[in-house]
DNA sequence: GGAATTATTATACACTTGCATAATTGCGAG
DNA sequence: CTCGCAATTATGCAAGTGTATAATAATTCC
């Protein structure tokens, strides 16, 4: 995130590649999203973080708006990259409970990540671009729950209908979210593990399948 | 909402009482706050919104946060009320699942309540009076529902410690509010009456007793 | 090594924002 | 009826906003 480049003598900027300067840029308006929302973060104040002036936002995006746009699509991709692995490998049990585990607890339960979701949802809202990338991102994941849910429950020899796994996965989700949310809207009202774990016995009632936390090696 | 004295004669403008208009300003100020988040609800918007100048809101706050901390309080304590409403009569059973049904249809769960939880966000993260009134109303639901819960426990023969029906409540919260927030966020994903239906189930399945919707008289 | 290229900075502008202060004007008290 | 007070409007201001354009300077290509 700092220059690459530690060069101090008399030159006043270096020239970085595209790449690096859009993630730069990106990067700092998540920050400040997650710090003072959409109207908060301000052209001036995303430069300053990432080290440039303000003018050259408008050499890498055409408008803040476009900017804010590319800052929620990475952090989609983002969210669902690390989503994929955490429940990589395994019985189908583990997986899905890795997965319900890794969701509970840092990073991903974190307060910037709480306000950066409300940050973002107003835009969401209003503009259609952006509401296609959320359904896509919620799709998603709801999916992929879907399935290690219908996987854990074929492994016990149970089997259901497609209508009831996707019930079964809205509501899953819905525990997990609503966690989540709780969970980064007032961190000091849990203990660590604690939503973890009750998320991990709410989905093993919901589903009907014991769940136990993986053993940690140390 | 609009102006209760209709003359328009050569008038400028009515006295009104003073907790009119602060309810004027105050509802404004929500519906702005659900729209554009707080930092867009300019308190020019807001005058206009309330059928009044922007010079007034001086004169009732003694700045646009004191209205928006205003706004917050009185939004929190509408929504209070409205849940000691919702699960007013009837065995527990009934009242939980009241109480479930309740929180998951409209005007509960509606795009522009999300918003405003969103848009309010921010605020109460940072500003520690704000923290207080958002950490006493969860607080006033959890309790809410733990004592629905455990009512309806006992109903059934069962009985629960104090420490796992904190859990239950926790876990049945999240149920809720994950719902509320999907719905909220994506209305079109969902038939009518389908969250309010998962969250039964749900629920159900947590505390381990089935509930079932009322049923409607028509 | 010099010139072209273009990433980057610097400056400017029209507009919005919250807030302060002064000027009105409706309305009740006497 | 009119006088005084406070509710309300009108006006102004300094700071901040996104964006457009011009000026500079680092790197590349020959």
């Amino acid at each position: 995130m700092d220059e690459p480049n530690v060069q101090d003598d008399s030159r006043k900027f270096t020239r970085e590649s595209a790449e690096y300067r859009r993630e730069a840029l990106i990067l700092a308006t998540l920050d400040l999203i997650a710090e003072m929302g959409v109207r908060g973060a301000t052209v001036r104040e995303i430069a300053a973080r990432a080290n440039v002036t303000q003018g050259l936002i408008r050499h890498y995006f055409s408008s803040k708006d476009e900017l804010v746009q590319a800052a929620y699509e990475h952090h989609m991709n983002t969210l669902t990259d690390q989503t994929a692995a955490s429940s990589g490998e395994g019985t189908a049990l583990s997986r899905l409970s890795n997965f319900v585990d890794a969701s509970l607890r840092p990073p991903i339960v974190d307060p910037s990540a709480v306000a950066l979701w409300a940050g973002f949802l107003n835009k969401v809202q209003h503009d259609p671009k952006m509401q296609r990338i959320h359904q896509r991102t919620y799709n998603y994941f709801r999916d992929h729950l879907e399935t290690l849910i219908v996987a854990a429950l074929r492994e016990c020899g149970r089997s259901v209908e497609a209508s009831e796994a996707m019930q079964l996965a809205i509501a899953c989700n819905a525990v997990i979210d609503g966690l989540w949310l709780e969970g980064g809207a007032l961190p000091d009202a849990f203990a660590e593990g604690q939503l973890a774990q009750i998320g991990l016995e709410s989905v093993s009632a919901i589903i009907g399948i014991p769940l136990k936390k993986e053993v940690e090696q140390p």
